[in-house]
DNA sequence: CTGAAAGCGCTTACAG
DNA sequence: CTGAAAGCGCTTACAG
């Protein structure tokens, strides 16, 4: 079934859904007889929905007795009696809902510190609602758009390249947003990142201790402030240690395509003195790996390799692949601890915060040299 | 920091969230100026909100003029109302939310599926919030109870071992509820699952064919549906071709542990003619793929292998790895046209549908032994 | 062809 | 210590 036909069928779908579901609906919007309200709660206990919504807040203290307090709770416990969401949510315009914007939810790094958040999330009271951008700005930009009015209390945001603009149009609007995994080094907005330079320079350091001469950088073709910080933290540390750089950018699309394996080659070919790479993302180096594969070259003996994000891939790969592992709960954590910040904050423009985590570096066979050198040691 | 510590900081955040957020509030409830509502529109264009609403719910039809129509559509258009989500929500019971329970969201067979759901979904208008049970019936409980109160539309659900009897309870509380994964083999409920039996059917008779002769199986020690089909699919393959069945199942929480290679290094040792394994899931075959290399067995001369999923680890190993494959867009298609359906049913009692889908047998190196095989064939 | 009005389930300033 | 009432922003039966 091709994407565009099944478009047409699930829009058919959607229009009888409308018009069924709503002429189906009880004329005189009678209540549902299983849900129970605060108002049958105030009935049932004689007491005023004023009290309840006191008690269920929890002001009830100095204004509400003891007894009745007592009363109540046993009695929303025993029916089972839960606040509409919706009814709160249109009287006090929260929502106690985070909208978390990733680069693309099904990539397990993406995946992970979505999880990580829903568990820190769900425990203070807060839901998560995913989407991906798949990097496209008219993706996010529509996202965005059906989100606005949805009563979202904030917005953890990957944006997409060129999305500067909207995200300061976000802030003067009063939103509350949290950029996450990129940034523009302004200091009117939140984020959390990694530290990318650094742990660029910390990757080249280890290669060149392992006796590696000839580093080479195979990197994204992107604006986007991870892929330029990794090249400038790898340029700087081969430069500070009196070598000569040799960097390939690929697409983002032609990663995965025969033409990403393509320039990778000739890359080698016209470097026969490579002797290490550090590949940028691990989509990178998954393509690398494949190449090198196939050319026949031996790791590490041929090429040392290290890339970034640790996954189950690199550790059983033949032979383990060295990899700068970005510290995913840690992130996570910084994450909802400042968006929670940001909400409880009372002022138009509170407190901003920007956080760069370092990366740590797990070493494996793949980059070193030394056979004496335990496997999966850190730095 | 501790997972305990973290989780009282966070508490203690969210005391504070709600007092300061709520002394903050306009005590009048003045509208933001910056929010639009229908009221807006309507004094603006010297209409009723009536007129209005009917015209963004496209029930305009014989009943407004076309020139009232355009003019307010235009209007909408250019100052950009968007209507409150919330206050539909309440007034008509529904939010165009689908929750999503999975099993384990920074899984990637669940986090693909989720992505691809949401598109679908997306496209259609609705939402999906996706959570993850982590198999534990009492997670399970306290998400359902937290989003009951949501007017959620319906409920994609991975249930975990012995939840039938809520499932049971949802739906004769009238919720629209889809299991995904595994079932119950129930006609009253609405599934989407793989077959499972046939699918370790297909990858016993392509190990037999490639004159594999000592086939075991490892799966998980467990009552959810899949686990018990694929062990009865082996099963039958195997006894159908006058073979002895040799099966292992190892408990979910000792997959990933020493305990988990143990028991598997007891099974090679205790069965020294086996030649072929039989991987139920995908951790365990990382599992056994990490002990057959530290006994140092060959795939595929010593050993064959066939696993259940397909990830890029697989494809990348050397040699690569035979899977059963499943089929991703297809299952988050089902899911999410089943589901609509569902939603768009006006008597209490929808039809049902019950779906399930072939895996694919994807054969690699690790369990083709004639030497002339073409790599990566599909069955 | 169009509008006034009730009501969805809450929260909260105000009165007592 | 407790309650009556307004109002959040919509939808829709009903009246004209």
């Amino acid at each position: 079934m091709s994407g565009l036909l099944c478009a047409c069928q699930f829009d058919s779908i959607l229009n009888q859904v409308s018009e069924h579901t709503k002429s189906a609906k009880n004329p005189k919007m009678k209540k549902d007889q299983s849900k129970i309200s605060i108002k049958d709660v105030a009935r049932e206990l004689g007491l005023s929905i004023t009290t309840i919504s006191f008690i269920i807040n929890n002001k009830a203290k100095n204004r509400i007795s003891d007894e009745v307090i007592k009363k109540v709770e046993d009695y929303i416990e025993k029916v089972g009696y839960k606040p509409n969401a919706s009814a709160q949510s249109l009287r006090t315009g929260k929502s106690n809902t985070i909208v978390f914007m990733a680069e693309d939810i099904s990539d397990p790094f993406f995946s992970t510190i979505a999880k990580e958040m829903e568990d820190l999330a769900f425990n203070n009271g807060y839901k998560i609602i995913y989407c991906s951008t798949e990097n496209k700005k008219e993706r996010a930009l529509e996202l965005l758009s059906t989100f606005k009015d949805r009563q979202i209390d904030a917005f953890i945001i990957t944006p997409p390249e060129d999305f500067e603009d909207e995200i300061n149009a976000l802030i003067a609007e009063n939103r509350k947003i949290v950029l996450f995994d990129r940034h523009y080094n302004d200091p009117n907005h939140n984020y959390v990142v990694l530290d990318n330079y650094n742990s660029c320079g910390k990757a080249v350091k280890s290669l060149l201790e392992e006796g590696f001469e000839n580093i080479a950088f195979v990197g994204l073709e992107s604006n986007l402030s991870p892929m330029k910080e990794r090249l400038e933290g790898y340029m700087d540390a081969v430069k500070n240690n009196q070598k000569h750089p040799i960097s390939l950018l690929i697409k983002f699309d032609e990663v995965k395509s025969a033409k990403g394996k393509q320039v990778f080659e000739n890359l080698l070919k016209e470097h026969p003195n490579i002797d290490a790479i550090l590949f940028s993302t691990n989509s990178l180096a998954i393509t690398g790996l494949r190449v090198l594969r196939e050319v026949g070259k031996r790791l590490p003996e041929d090429i040392g390799v290290i890339t970034f994000d640790d996954r189950e891939l690199f550790e059983l790969h033949s032979p383990p692949i060295s990899v700068v592992s970005q510290p995913v709960s840690e992130l996570a954590e910084e994450l909802i601890k400042g968006t929670l910040n940001l909400l409880k904050s009372r002022s138009k423009s509170p407190k901003l915060f920007q956080v760069s985590l370092p990366g740590k570096l797990i070493l494996r066979k793949s980059s070193m040299l030394e056979s004496g050198a335990a496997s999966g040691k850190t730095k």
